[in-house]
DNA sequence: TCGAGTACCTGGCATAGTCAAGTAGTAGGC
DNA sequence: GCCTACTACTTGACTATGCCAGGTACTCGA
């Protein structure tokens, strides 16, 4: 099984990826919630989704219209403004920043416990 | 300039942080703030580090130890025990899935806006 | 009419990073 | 002795945001 995710490693994330994923593609909240499951979000919810776009457009990053349906309620598609794509290309920034400092330091080796010396009462730097 | 960070996209990765770096080497919160800094986290600050070095403690993931000095106050030294070495391999399986999964739609080429087609009112999938 | 699938919204909650301020110890200069 | 700077830790209030649970409502087929 894939591991459950932590909840807050998501913080952030979930902006990220809608402006990304509304980028490529109008799409609408349920909809998104079904891109992000493909993508291998397995245990995203509708009730992270839809606060995070309605947030987004209450902020001028996405704008949305309503589009009729023939099979339920109208949906909502939603695009990303100017400010939401200098928002996407500025958090695409950041996160890649600050992956590259978190993923090589999760993958190094750690080193050999038994080989260190620990500091004691009187010794200092 | 660098991009100043997104506090959000910290959430759930500093503990992890935390942890690692403590599993490499025991250390006090003062040092892994410099650690931290040295490792590129250059905004980082000490009300965001000691406050999760406590709950770390509280929780049973990390033990700290008092430890005189002659530069100043006793230093807090702290190590991961095995239930904090248990979730430090479990938070890093996470970020590495999450990482996975966000990395390659951060990435990919955007598809040219003027060859894709709007949904209008009476189409439907 | 009733259930299932589609589609959206909301209130209340929990988590965790940030800011600002405070407390103390050591050491050096005057 | 006093002041400043650096070291070192702590705390309370604030904020952002994902999650859960529940609700509304439309369409379609049995």
């Amino acid at each position: 099984m894939v591991p459950t995710h932590d909840p807050q490693l998501l913080k952030g994330v979930l902006s990220l990826l809608l402006l990304r994923l509304l980028a490529e593609r109008e799409s609408y909240g349920y909809e998104v919630v079904q891109r992000l499951r493909e993508l291998g979000l397995s245990d995203i919810g509708e009730g992270s989704v839809y606060p995070a776009l309605a947030r987004l457009e209450r902020e001028g990053r996405l704008q949305g219209r309503l589009v009729a349906s023939r099979s339920g309620p109208a949906r909502k598609y939603y695009r990303p403004t100017p400010a939401g794509s200098q928002a996407l290309s500025e958090g695409t920034e950041s996160w890649l920043s600050l992956a590259a400092v978190v993923h090589p330091v999760l993958v190094r080796r750690l080193p050999d416990p038994s080989t260190t010396t620990l500091p004691t009462a009187t010794e200092d730097t």
